[in-house]
RNA sequence: GGCCCAUUGGUCAAGCGGUUAAGACGCCACCCUCUCAAGGUGGAAUCAUGGGUUCGAUUCCCGUAUGGGUCACCA
C-alpha cells in the first residue's frame, strides 16, 4: 500500500520534472474546451493535412467528404494543420492548400482559414501552435505512470532495430526492448534531473496475442492485434507524434468522426488505447479507400510525382469546372449520385445527401474518362452568360491572348457560346474544359484563323479522301464559285438550307443521302460534301457545330472573304 | 516476412440466400443528320479461385491467389 502511494508520488514529480513550465490540468483544457453546442446527430469533422506542399487528389477526396458530412448534419468542419514534422515542413504549402480548397468551394467552418488565419474556439489549429496542450496530456500520462521517459539515443535503437531485421523478430520497442520502460522510477528522476535528454513513450498494456477491435463507420468490425509497442507521443523536440496530437487534438476540438486515409487501419489499435489511457472518448472511425491509378497491369496510388491528375492545381490548369471536379469525385463516394445527378438536372451538387454506408470501400481507380464526361455534363448544363464567365476566367489566367480577343467583343463572344446552347433543343456538348475552347472556337477570330491556315493549309482533300473520289479542286472551286453568289446573310435557316440544296442540286450533288448511298455513281458527291466543302472554306476544319449559325455569326463579308481567300488559293 | 484491408464487365458500381446479375462511363453497330458533338435503339462484356454450410450460393464460413496498405523521434 506504502508503496504504491509512493510510486504514485514518484510518478508525480518525474512528471514535473520532465514538463517544467507546464502548469495547466487536463481538467483545465476539458474547460477551456467544452463539449460543442450542436444537435444530436451532428458531425464534427476535420481535414488535417501536413503542410508538405499542394493539395493532393486524393486529400480533396477526403476533404469533400468531411465537409459534405459536417454540412449536411448541422454540424461542423474545421482545418488542422499538422506541422509537427517541422523537417518536411514545406515553405508557403499552408497559403498554398487553403488558396486550392477555397478554390474547391471546401472552405472550412472554423481552423486554419488561410497561412495566416485562424477562426474558432478550439484553436490554435496549428500544432506547432499546441505544444503545452500535448505536453500537459503528456504529463497526466506520467503522472499515472502511463508514459514514461526514454533515454535510448537514436544510434542505440538504430541498433536494436538492425538486430531485430537480422533475427527476424518484430522490429520495436516493446517487451525486452523497451529498455527504458523497465529503468525505476528514482533512476528515472535522477537522470531528468541530471538533464539527461528524453523523449515520451507510451507504456503500452497490450499484447500482440490479443485481438482488439472497433467499428469502422464504412467498413463494419474491424479486428486488430493489440498494440504492444510503446510508441513514442513527445518526440525530441518537444512536438508530439501524430498518434498521440491525433487523440489529444481530436479531443479537445470535439471531433465526433475522423474520417481519413486506409492507411490509418494498422495505427488505429495505438490510437484506441491512447484515447482510453486519457479518459477520452474515442471518435467514430471511418477509413476511406485510396483512390488509384491505373499503371500496366496493376493498380497505384495516385503518386505526387508520377501523376500529373494527382494534384488539383492539374485539373484548375486544363479548366475543368470546380464543380465537374467534385460531381465526378462525389461519384466515388457515392455511386448514386449519378443517378441522383440525373433525376434532379438542375438542383446544385451541394443538395446531394452523402451517405456513409453508400461510400465504397475498394479504391477506385482515377477514370480521366468519367471525369471528362460529368465534366462535358456539367459544361452542357451552363448558358452562355455562364460559360463566358468562366472562360474569361480561365483565359484570364492560363491564356492571357486569347482573353484580350475575347474582352475586345464581349457581345460576340457570347453569342459564340450561345450558339447551339441557349433554348438549343439539343444542347452541344463538345466541351469539357476550357481548354477545349480555344481550338474549338478558333475561327471566329480572324488571326486564329489565319494562324491556323498559315500552319495546315486548306485541307479540302480530307472531304475527298472521306466520301467521295470525285471530289476534285475543280469541283471544290466550282461549288465555291457558285456558292459565293447565292448565300444571303439575311436568311433564315430553312431558307439556307433550301438555297443550299438547290445549288448543291443544280451542280449535281444529291441532296438526299438514303439516294445518294444506293447510287453513289450517279453525283459528284452527297449534300453533306457540299456543305463539307463551304465548311472548309470557312472554318477550315471539316467539323464545327452548325455551319449555318457560325456564317450568321461570322457575317457576311468575312465569309465571302473567306470564301474568295480559299478559291484563289485553288 | 508479420499483421490489416480489399476482390461483380475495360472502368465506377447496384445487389444483402432463389434476379433474364440494374445503371453509368468507355467500346461496337444501326437510326437521325449539312459535318461533328449530341440524341435514339440495340449489342459485346462481370460475380478471382478451391472447398464447405444450404434444397439452393455473387450473397454466409474457411483456405488459396491477386492487388493495396502498414510495420519510424513521417504524417
Amino acid at each position: 500500500m506504502d508503496n504504491s502511494k509512493e510510486y504514485e508520488r514518484k510518478c508525480i514529480e518525474l512528471a514535473f520534472l520532465m514538463f517544467p513550465g507546464i502548469d495547466e490540468t487536463v481538467d483545465d483544457l476539458e474547460i477551456k474546451y467544452p463539449e460543442r453546442n450542436l444537435k444530436q446527430d451532428a458531425f464534427v469533422t476535420r481535414f488535417a493535412p501536413s503542410p508538405t506542399g499542394f493539395l493532393h487528389t486524393g486529400a480533396l477526396f477526403t476533404s469533400l467528404i468531411n465537409k459534405k458530412l459536417a454540412n449536411q448534419s448541422e454540424g461542423r468542419f474545421f482545418l488542422r494543420i499538422e506541422d509537427t514534422d517541422r523537417k518536411r515542413e514545406v515553405e508557403g504549402s499552408v497559403d498554398l492548400l487553403t488558396k486550392e480548397m477555397q478554390q474547391f468551394k471546401i472552405v472550412p467552418d472554423e481552423g486554419v482559414i488561410t497561412g495566416t488565419k485562424e477562426v474558432g474556439a478550439y484553436g490554435p489549429y496549428t500544432q506547432s501552435k499546441r505544444e503545452n496542450i500535448y505536453k500537459t496530456c503528456a504529463k497526466y500520462l506520467v503522472e499515472k505512470g502511463l508514459a514514461y521517459p526514454c533515454f535510448c539515443t537514436p544510434e542505440m535503437m538504430e541498433k536494436t532495430r538492425k538486430m531485430q531485421e537480422e533475427n527476424k523478430i518484430v522490429p520495436g520497442y516493446y517487451g525486452i526492448y523497451a529498455r527504458c520502460r523497465n529503468i525505476s522510477i528514482d533512476e528515472s528522476i535522477e537522470r531528468v534531473k541530471n538533464g539527461e535528454k528524453f523523449i515520451v513513450r507510451f507504456r503500452s498494456n497490450g499484447s500482440h496475442l490479443k485481438k482488439t477491435s472497433f467499428v469502422d463507420a464504412i467498413r463494419g468490425k474491424i479486428e486488430i492485434a493489440e498494440n504492444d509497442q510503446d510508441v513514442v507521443i513527445i518526440k525530441s523536440d518537444g512536438l508530439p507524434t501524430y498518434h498521440f496530437a491525433h487523440v489529444v487534438d481530436d479531443h479537445f476540438m470535439r471531433t465526433t468522426h475522423v474520417i481519413r486515409g486506409e492507411e490509418w487501419i494498422p495505427s488505429t489499435p495505438i490510437h484506441l488505447q491512447l484515447f482510453e489511457a486519457m479518459g477520452f472518448k474515442a471518435p467514430t472511425y471511418v477509413h476511406l479507400p485510396t483512390i488509384m491509378i491505373k499503371e500496366g497491369n496493376s493498380k497505384r496510388k495516385l503518386s505526387k510525382r508520377k501523376d500529373k491528375e494527382a494534384a488539383v492545381s492539374y485539373f484548375l490548369k486544363a479548366g475543368y469546372p470546380v464543380d465537374a471536379v467534385l460531381e465526378y469525385l462525389l461519384t466515388i463516394i457515392n455511386s448514386d449520385f449519378e443517378t441522383w445527378r440525373n433525376k434532379n438536372k438542375d438542383l446544385d451538387y451541394n443538395d446531394f445527401v452523402v451517405r456513409l454506408k453508400k461510400v465504397s470501400i475498394s479504391g477506385a481507380l482515377f477514370d480521366i474518362q468519367k471525369l471528362n464526361d460529368v465534366s462535358k455534363e456539367n459544361i452542357a448544363r451552363m448558358n452562355s452568360k455562364q460559360v463566358l464567365d468562366n472562360v474569361l476566367d480561365w483565359t484570364k489566367k492560363y491564356d492571357h491572348d486569347f482573353y484580350e480577343m475575347l474582352n475586345s467583343n464581349l457581345d460576340f463572344a457570347q453569342k459564340m457560346f450561345a450558339m447551339e446552347r441557349d433554348n438549343a433543343k439539343k444542347i452541344r456538348k463538345d466541351i469539357i474544359k476550357w481548354e477545349d475552347i480555344k481550338p474549338t472556337y478558333f475561327y471566329f477570330f480572324d488571326k486564329l484563323y489565319e494562324d491556323d491556315l498559315k500552319e495546315k493549309g486548306y485541307m479540302f482533300e480530307v472531304i475527298e479522301n472521306n466520301t467521295s473520289d470525285k471530289i476534285t479542286k475543280d469541283v471544290v472551286k466550282e461549288v465555291l464559285k457558285n456558292y459565293l453568289n447565292e448565300y444571303k446573310e439575311d436568311f433564315s435557316k430553312e431558307e439556307w438550307f433550301e438555297n443550299m440544296k438547290n445549288t448543291a442540286s443544280r451542280l449535281n450533288f444529291c441532296v438526299d443521302m438514303k439516294i445518294y448511298k444506293q447510287n453513289k455513281d450517279k453525283y459528284k458527291g452527297s449534300i453533306s460534301d457540299f456543305a463539307g466543302i463551304i465548311r472548309m472554306a470557312v472554318t477550315n476544319r471539316k467539323n464545327t457545330p452548325d455551319i449555318y449559325y457560325i456564317m450568321q455569326l461570322l457575317g457576311i463579308e468575312k465569309v465571302e472573304k473567306r470564301i474568295n481567300d480559299a478559291l484563289n488559293s485553288l
